[in-house]
DNA sequence: ACCTGAACACCGTTCAAGT
DNA sequence: ACCTGAACACCGTTCAAGT
């Protein structure tokens, strides 16, 4: 079945990218030394996986490419591929691991207090890894590390009186705004940063859409300042007690 | 004044963007012709934007690229940088007009259920144009035809009792779910059509991670179920109750 | 089993020149 | 004023081959 050299490859990467899973980076490697079977590595797959978050790190996801990495390690694009599936894969597998590098905080007692508190230290853990951000935006939970807070926001909502499955909900909705706070914080900074580019509103209203749109209008000379002031944590308290008012009312 | 002919073509440029902004989009070309000045123009700014709007639509951000608009609309790709700065400028233009596209709905006099209609109303206008969601992550407020909303929901807010201050924070905020709810959706559909790629969550969690995350172990086996059930117009709507509670409350 | 080299089919953007 | 053509410095990935 499909039996060509190049289907036992994509095996290969496939044992890579389960070893990412099971938590035991050198079982295959040391497998193989035992065996003394193939040709032995020259590339560590860690080191793939190192360079690529190095890169994310210092400039963002838009810096990162196979090429990129590839020199940086010393070998070619296509070695790369051995190891990892595609770009994608190499960019979920740069995720493992980071939430390990941040210290658990301590935690309040008072459930509703421990839901915001954990809420905000995801906020601001993520706030100084942008690069995460905008990983996560491919879509899966893959870090193991940092489960621990989806745990202590579900265990915290369901002490508040949620059934799991609205704390699960919960959760999402906490997320959302999380998520959606760091992306539009950070396009505003990188705007910020081409001082040329127009500033589309409010600047762009005229007299007749002002008499249309009040209390745009009104607010107009402030907006900026408003989108400046913005308090993550406030606003996430607000949504919290709208979310745990939630609490034993029917679906 | 940097008087090389580069230089000039550059203000043309401006002179387009500025058009947009206006919404005087023949005054500069009807000027041309009377003048008689200059080479008469082959190329429609029009059509350009209108062939990246249509890229868009039919196959997303990554299929845009400045040299196949430039193929659609049968010039050089270095025709397209007289008329845009480059290429996010071309991806904010495409945005300007699309809210105009969808009817605006009636809305109910109560200004609680009027804000839930309006949030729920961009939620479904953007979930069926995905593409501007992706567009929109660029950062900036561009279609004024998109502004109604945000008026509709600040003057409710207003109406529930919140400062215009408070207001515009709880747009922000409601706009946060939205935008979260839409992305997470969208990567979730992606993934859905790569069956061969594997999930993460919950199946990495081993039994060891099982026991010092109970909560979810519990919803392990129900986690996919709960990702399709999340619900936005139940948690707007606790998220809208949490930020109107906030009216009245020192800050 | 692991890696290389050449190639394919692309990118955004600059620069100098043409009409 | 508007447009072209060639070029620069890149992409992700496939394929066939080498050890």
């Amino acid at each position: 079945m499909g039996g060509t050299l190049l289907y036992a490859y994509r095996n290969q990467a496939g044992v890579w990218a389960g070893r990412a899973r099971d938590n035991e980076p050198v079982a295959a490697e040391e497998k193989a030394k035992k065996r003394g079977v193939g040709r032995p590595r020259r590339l560590e797959p860690e080191a793939i996986v190192a360079t690529a978050r190095r890169i994310l790190e210092e400039e963002g996801v838009a810096a990162l490419s196979m090429r990129r990495v590839a020199k940086e390690v010393g070998t070619t694009p296509m070695a790369l591929y051995h190891h990892v599936r595609d770009k994608d894969e190499l960019l979920m597998l740069t995720l493992a691991g980071t939430a390990a590098t941040v210290p658990r905080p301590e935690l309040p007692a008072d459930p509703r207090a421990r839901l915001l508190a954990v809420t905000l230290h995801m906020h601001g853990t993520l706030a100084r890894m942008p690069w995460v951000v905008e990983v996560l935006s491919l879509g899966d939970l893959t870090d193991k590390g940092a489960l621990w807070m989806v745990e202590e926001i579900v265990g915290a909502g369901v002490e508040c009186g949620l059934t799991p499955v609205e704390a699960v909900r919960a959760y999402r909705t906490l997320w959302h705004c999380v998520y959606g706070d760091l992306v539009f914080r950070r396009a505003m900074e990188r705007r910020a940063e081409e001082p040329d580019r127009k500033r589309y509103f409010p600047d762009m209203l005229t007299d007749a859409d002002a008499a249309e749109l009040p209390h745009l209008a009104a607010l107009a000379d402030s907006w900026a300042e408003l989108t400046e002031d913005y308090d993550v944590a406030r606003q996430l308290g607000a949504v919290i007690d709208g979310l745990l008012a939630q609490a034993g009312r029917p679906e």
